[in-house]
DNA sequence: CTTTTAATGAACACTGTGTTGTGTATTCAT
DNA sequence: ATGAATACACAACACAGTGTTCATTAAAAG
């Protein structure tokens, strides 16, 4: 890998701007706020905005890049399946390792975040990590059923459970973070693997269904 | 209720904007479109657009409170109860019939939500459906379960369940639309009812662990 | 210390916005 | 059918934001 040493100047000017990008996307909302907004707040020249980014859309996908990148390396590094027990079979009583994880970045970036998963953020990022979160569902499914036990599409079954994990860390978010990540990541992982309905308190006829 | 003739000019000028609203949402976005290309395709002069409309934002919201009325409607309409058996049961084999209706409606209005719901879609737009179906969910537990035999706690058992109805709705329009409102609401029943790692085939580690 | 280059400040043309005033054409009510 | 009401068209307006350019200044690199 090549060490490229960057002007100082450069990494304070981009670290200023993305500062107080964090700061407007939470004040006004991406699409209220305005170049002009910006430098202005970050007290440097407009010009000087469109020397690093193309306008504020590049500004925005380019910090998404970068949560997006974090992400992606907390999928890969952790080894995200359930322990085994002695029968090679899931430990349905663990916590996803990845999604506590991915709760636990999600807490330290929550500035920006927040934002981009709440109300007023960006559908696109959204779709991105539920990709992330899919690619592991998928991963999961994969690894512990046989394709011709599956009761359900698995495109379908993996956008269900990935979708519910994005809506619940978004309440999460909404609810400023009322719980740890662990705890959040065992209430996913006992709907996940018992059932919204079992888990709802329907036991008696679930039991009797099957 | 009054019935008020509203003038039929009026009536066709908000008609062809809606029309041509539609018509550039879905081929560039509402972003990227501007009062002034929506006037022009239209035409209509683009004084007259601010007689109806603050801004493009304000046609966006009563455009959106158009199908969000829809859809409360139909979650009022349908007494959306799974039916009961003999034992005042849960029928887990069939769908929820709200749900249908819900896909029946995407369907009809696919044109529009779909470019709502997509990936350059409206975040606030899917917090609202969301809230439809959230409301419609919780109405579900409430009459089913007893709040002291929840293992989860009910508000992220709603956001995970009405999250996950949303995702798969948003894959099934993203994929054209490849099956029956049908055959989707059984599909979320059957996930929603026995688990997620149940539908996957995981029954056996399922059984043993409860 | 010299060279390199990032940032500044000011100006530019351009696009889109939202409003206003006047005239025309359609619709409504009788 | 006719007059009154009013929605729409047309044109012009000031304004805000964009993205670019160029000469100048300041800071960092070597």
């Amino acid at each position: 890998m090549v060490e490229k040493k960057i002007d100082r100047r450069i990494l304070r000017t981009r670290q200023k701007i993305k500062e107080t990008f964090a700061q407007l996307m939470e004040e006004k909302g991406f699409e209220a706020m305005t170049v002009r907004d910006l430098t202005e707040r970050a007290d440097i020249n407009r010009g000087t905005f469109y020397l690093h980014y193309l306008d504020k859309y590049d500004l925005l996908e380019k910090s998404e890049d970068e949560l997006f990148e974090d992400m992606e390396k907390i999928a890969d590094e952790v080894w995200g399946n359930l322990s085994l027990n002695q029968y090679d079979q899931v430990n349905l009583d663990e916590p996803f390792p990845f999604i506590i994880q991915l709760f636990e970045y999600m807490e330290e970036n929550y500035e920006f975040i927040r934002v981009l998963l709440g109300p007023n953020g960006n559908s696109a990022f959204q779709v991105r990590v539920k990709e992330v979160i899919k690619k592991k569902m998928l991963e999961k499914f994969l690894r512990y059923t046989q394709p011709e036990k599956m009761l359900v599409p698995m495109d379908y079954l993996v956008s269900y459970v990935s979708s519910a994990h994005l809506g619940v860390i978004q309440q999460w978010l909404g609810r400023g973070m009322d719980r740890t990540p662990q705890e959040m990541a065992l209430l996913l992982s006992n709907i996940s693997n018992f059932g919204p309905a079992y888990v709802a308190g329907l036991k008696e006829i679930i039991e009797e269904k099957k």
